[in-house]
DNA sequence: CTATTTTCGTTAGGTAAACTAACTAGTTTA
DNA sequence: TAAACTAGTTAGTTTACCTAACGAAAATAG
């Protein structure tokens, strides 16, 4: 078990690593930006309290991140009728267009990782244990 | 597959600032400074380079590290007789203590989670997965 | 054998992505 | 209706890396 957790640990840090460069190589957004981006699209509109907690970061590293896109043109914010202090976050035509263009570009590095080292029956390990993980990460 | 590579990302990112965040609130020391040490720990000597490589950070940055870890007392320096570039690091007395301590401390928050949210099965299909991230992750 | 190139490690300086502390404004509770 | 709480933001800081440039030692080429 302990060597489960450190091995896990060793594994998750690493990836994380690869997969954090190969963000800032190809993408100009960092791996939590297109997260964000990516849970707007999926909720239609969200808070960004929800973001925060949703993405493991603090409410104010959120607000710089909304800011940031926000001068890009990629969010539109929507202040809530009935509780003014809330802030509807939804994605703007072009924030939209980036969902799309992520679609493929997104990740290339993992991608490109598993095809080149995992067989068929190793990449149907990894489906069964992704729920798991989640499951860890929820 | 794209599914499973965009689910894969998340949960790493988020897996990782969770035990991130553990580590830097318990410990003092970065998960690729516990794993450094580990890795001496390991190995008796090794050199920087060959540490880099391992935790995937660059030369200079392991430099830092080590840097950092010799003013605290943790390893000391051995300089290569056949190859007087080269420097064999190794654990002090002091860092040796640390990676007795660590074996208890070290990385709770992920066992909790494990303990709290697993049963039984989902740890055996994590235990098969493991092999498998660790192939990716070589 | 000398000159060039390569390798190992380091230093200096910079940057991205997060954090905490402190604030404003709106809402709920006592 | 005053006090406490909540949502979001701003300002400033910290962490964990990075790149560029360098010195010293070793390997290679002419």
């Amino acid at each position: 078990m302990d060597i489960l957790v450190d091995a896990l640990t060793t594994v998750i840090s690493g990836l994380h690593k690869t997969i954090r460069r190969s963000f800032s190589d190809s993408s100009s957004f960092s791996l939590t930006e297109l997260q964000t981006i990516a849970l707007i699209n999926r909720n239609g509109k969200i808070l960004p309290s929800e973001l925060a907690t949703k993405t493991k970061i603090t409410t104010p590293s959120m607000s710089q991140i909304l800011k940031k896109m926000e001068m890009r043109g990629i969010i539109n914010r929507q202040s809530c009728d009935s509780d003014k202090r809330k802030v509807f976050i939804s994605l703007s035509k072009a924030g939209k267009d980036i969902v799309e263009q992520a679609r493929f570009s997104r990740n290339e590095a993992l991608k490109t990782l598993i095809d080149a080292r995992l067989n068929v029956d190793e990449i149907k390990i990894l489906e069964q244990a992704l729920p798991i993980l989640q499951k860890l990460n929820a």
